[in-house]
DNA sequence: ATATTCCCCTGGAAGC
DNA sequence: TGCTTCCAGGGGAATA
């Protein structure tokens, strides 16, 4: 699934066409995505709005709506979004359609339904989703430093990995982007977090904000089915350095070193024994 | 409180 | 060819 830059990705494919378009209608093909979709709500609170801003946060593409409130959407493993012509065929897996003027639907397609659709008050303050409030850090916003990161994994037994993909402590990092800032800053997946030092620490920080922002440049990665709202595959994939590369050498060990797949968490973690420490 | 395990769902690839 | 098993960008509830 999506993390952290193919939500961006779509996010900011999205953001221009979404601007100031007026929602007329809703519809949906399934009762439950991850969550159930609650049609009548969805259609009491939608018609006749607008869409504001289009933004990220976390893994959530946030959709903000004249008159307040907000709709969330988050694309689990397989969701894609994409605007058609509202009189396109329904395709097999398209979940949930937002009718929009100019004749044109935004289409949720998602074939194992692990996305969700729901609907969201803004804090007043803050402008954020009330419901997105326990998510942590950005881990690219400035309070995402080393010293924070530090503080953070003080205390916890959990593998450092576990830890990054904890959404209640860093946002945005699912599987793959785990696996690759921990290669490229020379730590093992199965250190505890508790035993990275500050330089270990500083060195994750910046590995993981500059795979990031690089993955981000390149529109993403996709590993089986992400696409962009264009249908686009996402390029960052051929930089994967570790991430389903078991069995191939280690591009920073030569030939001494394969990677290799273990499982910690019930997910697949990809490293070298060569040079993570 | 923190840390694993299981489960939601579907389809493609690999194994026999 | 056909059947079975494993695996997949997530996350939350249920267990230890």
């Amino acid at each position: 699934m999506p993390e952290l830059p193919e939500v961006e990705t779509v996010c900011r494919a999205l953001a221009g066409p979404l601007r100031g378009r007026r929602v007329h209608s809703v519809s949906a093909t399934v009762e439950r995505l991850r969550t159930p979709v609650r049609l009548p709500a969805l259609q009491r609170a939608l018609p006749g709005r607008s869409i504001r801003r289009v933004f990220r946060r976390a893994k959530y593409i946030v959709l903000t709506l004249t008159r307040g409130e907000a709709l969330l959407i988050h694309l689990g493993m397989t969701g894609h979004l994409r605007i058609c012509p509202a009189r396109e065929p329904w395709r097999p897996h398209d979940r949930v359609a937002l009718g929009l003027s100019r004749k044109e639907e935004l289409r949720l397609h998602d074939t194992r339904r692990f996305a969700s659709v729901t609907l969201d008050a803004l804090h007043p303050s803050t402008g954020q989703p009330a419901s997105l409030a326990h998510l942590g850090t950005e881990p690219l916003a400035p309070t995402c430093t080393p010293a924070w990161l530090h503080t953070v994994t003080r205390g916890r037994k959990s593998p450092i990995k576990t830890l990054l993909m904890n959404q209640s402590v860093l946002v945005g990092v699912g599987n793959i982007y785990a696996s690759e800032a921990l290669w490229r800053a020379g730590i093992r997946p199965t250190r505890q977090a508790r035993r990275l030092t500050q330089a270990q620490c500083a060195d994750l920080v910046v590995a993981l904000q500059a795979i990031l922002r690089e993955a981000i440049a390149f529109g993403g990665t996709t590993v089986i089915n992400f696409a962009t709202p264009a249908g686009t595959p996402g390029a960052f994939r051929d930089c994967l350095q570790v991430y389903g590369r078991h069995g191939e050498a280690c591009t920073r060990c030569g030939e001494s070193q394969t990677i290799r797949r273990t499982v910690q968490a019930g997910r697949s973690t990809f490293w070298c024994a060569g040079c993570q420490r």
